[in-house]
DNA sequence: CGCTTTTGACCAGCGC
DNA sequence: GCGCTGGTCAAAAGCG
């Protein structure tokens, strides 16, 4: 068995693209008029110590809007009372990190307006504004006079106006500093409010990211071979695939209309092969496609089967670039099989036949020379059985061509188990995050003919492009989305959408796109 | 040049 | 009122 992990050809320095922000107004984020409603104040009343304090003690569901006193008088000076006559609301809170790093970024633009020495301490206070016209945050920081190690941060927004009340930014500022499961809870409450800045949901999903990698994803803390082989073994127990509607409602009926203005011009809702950081995303569309046709040494003639289709982006690639190859895709919705036939009509193809029908329980007589599957897999349980079903499907010269996103170690299971997970919970329950490897553990009915690994930047900077398209379509989004979900939930929705490209950006993109990652298979009929 | 940071002046509150 | 402290302003300095 030949193996290869080709250098994907990233350039090195990329990093930069990577911190690509949006260039969303102040208002975008933050919906004031909202607030007023679900008082934000509750969720951070309280002020966190920054070891020892309960989640329960940040989320806190009743009470009055004030909050609580400092146990330990970090914040003594503070006065929130209600001036007489006019109502003046002041949301303060205030914590304490660790850090050796002189200036913690939190993600939101300040301007620095003070200095002062402290008495009785060495170390001065610095007084910021947040800088946004309007915004009527300040924070104030100083180190600890005891371990200057510990920076001591005091925010508050006060604003006359009910309507300027603005505790996003103690949210934020609060929930980088919590423990795991209170940091989750907080980053879903922020979300659905709308409440985080880009620099703030991808520094939380980092942080979530390594977390997990310390102790969530891992079945134990050394994870060895003989739990992947486990975790292989378990799945031959399970049906082909497991809720196969919910991922299907969660993601793929929104309008075609949406992925139109989202993803590039083949509407490849995969990974895409960026030969050079510039490339556009039209480019690394086509290249991963031809990277495709070249693995798997399609030729003009083949009768060819695409499993997990989409809308149609490799069965129409090929059925342009070999005219004389028969393509059958199968996708599971009608949208998408539409959209696929307008697209046969307007390219002039004739080659292309597309059935729906949900794979783990369809089956048929025909087989082909080629058959290909990308981004399916992770929908599935049972490769084994998975597997059988396609290598009957396979004539006996035929190559079976396998593309999924995978960790490069280790193997586990979307599963709407803890609320933490949201991207399982509305966009993958049901699925499988498989290791790099995983499939060479199935080989009862294929063979491994090669292997190729593609460094996770690629599926990074893919994500990066879609969040990039999609914001740059927000006024065509706005009326997808309020059709979609609904006009309260149209927002919410949106953040959801905008975090999960952010999400999936951070995923691949750690550690320099060596831990989560790409894999292509070629397999033989065995 | 366009930005941020520094810095002394100023101001408000408070205890005496 | 006076002295002290903490917070803010805005002119000046610093920076890439």
């Amino acid at each position: 068995m030949a193996e290869s992990y080709p250098n994907t050809n990233m350039p090195g320095s990329t990093m930069d693209r990577y911190n690509y922000s949006a260039n969303l107004e102040f208002s975008d984020f933050f919906d004031f008029t909202d607030w007023t409603k679900g008082d934000l104040a509750l969720i951070v009343s309280g002020y966190p110590e920054s070891q020892n304090y309960a989640a329960n003690d940040v989320v806190n569901s009743g009470g009055s809007s004030s909050y609580h006193e400092d146990p330990n008088n970090i914040a003594a000076s503070g006065d929130s009372r209600s001036v007489m006559g006019e109502k003046q609301i002041t949301e303060k809170v205030a914590f304490k990190t660790k850090s050796e790093i002189e200036i913690l970024d939190d993600g939101f633009k300040w301007r620095k307006y003070g200095k002062k020495m402290v008495k009785n301490s060495p170390n001065p206070r610095n007084y910021y504004k947040c800088s946004i016209e309007g915004c009527p945050v300040k924070k104030r920081i100083e180190r600890d006079k005891e371990d200057p190690r510990i920076q001591i941060d005091k925010i508050e927004s006060s604003s006359s106006r009910k309507r300027n009340r603005v505790p996003a930014i103690i949210v934020m500022e609060s929930i980088v500093q919590m423990p795991y499961d209170a940091t989750v809870r907080l980053m879903l409450a922020s979300l659905e409010r709308n409440l985080l800045p880009d620099a703030v949901i991808r520094r939380l999903t980092r942080l979530l990211l390594a977390s997990r990698l310390r102790s969530g994803y891992k079945p134990s803390a050394e994870f060895q071979l003989s739990d992947l082989v486990h975790f292989a073994h378990s799945l031959r127990e399970m049906p082909i695939a497991i809720k196969t509607e919910r991922p299907k409602s969660q993601h793929y009926e929104v309008p075609t209309s949406f992925f139109k203005l989202v993803l590039g011009k083949h509407l490849k809702y995969s990974c895409c092969f960026f030969p050079d950081k510039s490339s556009t995303l039209e480019d690394a569309e086509k290249a991963m496609l031809e990277l495709y046709c070249e693995r798997s040494q399609i030729k003009d003639g083949h009768t060819v089967l695409d499993v997990g289709c989409g809308w149609g982006s490799l069965a129409l690639y090929i059925a342009q670039k070999y005219r004389n190859c028969q393509i059958t895709g199968i996708c599971n919705s009608v949208t998408q099989k539409a959209y696929i036939e307008e697209q046969c009509r307007d390219l002039q193809v004739q080659n292309v036949d597309i059935i729906v029908a949900d794979i783990s329980a369809f089956d048929m007589e025909a087989s082909y020379d080629r058959i290909f599957s990308i981004e399916m897999f992770e929908h599935m349980k049972n490769y084994r059985d998975l597997l059988k079903k396609i290598s009957r499907w396979m004539k006996p010269d035929g190559l079976l061509f396998v593309h999924y996103f995978c960790h490069k170690t280790f193997a586990y299971h979307f599963e709407d188990v803890n609320e933490d997970d949201w991207i399982t919970r509305y966009f993958f329950d049901g699925g499988t995050m498989p290791s790099a490897n995983l499939l060479l553990y199935f080989q009862d009915d294929v063979s491994i003919a090669d292997h190729w690994l593609i460094n996770g930047k690629h599926y990074a900077q893919t994500s990066e492009e879609w969040l990039k398209r999609m914001d740059q379509n927000s006024n065509s989004v706005k009326p997808i989305m309020e059709s979609t979900y609904g006009k309260d939930s149209s927002l919410k929705w949106t953040v959801y959408w905008r975090t999960f490209f952010i999400a999936v950006a951070e995923l691949f993109g750690y550690n320099n796109g060596e831990e989560w990652m790409v894999s292509h298979f070629l397999f033989r009929k065995k």
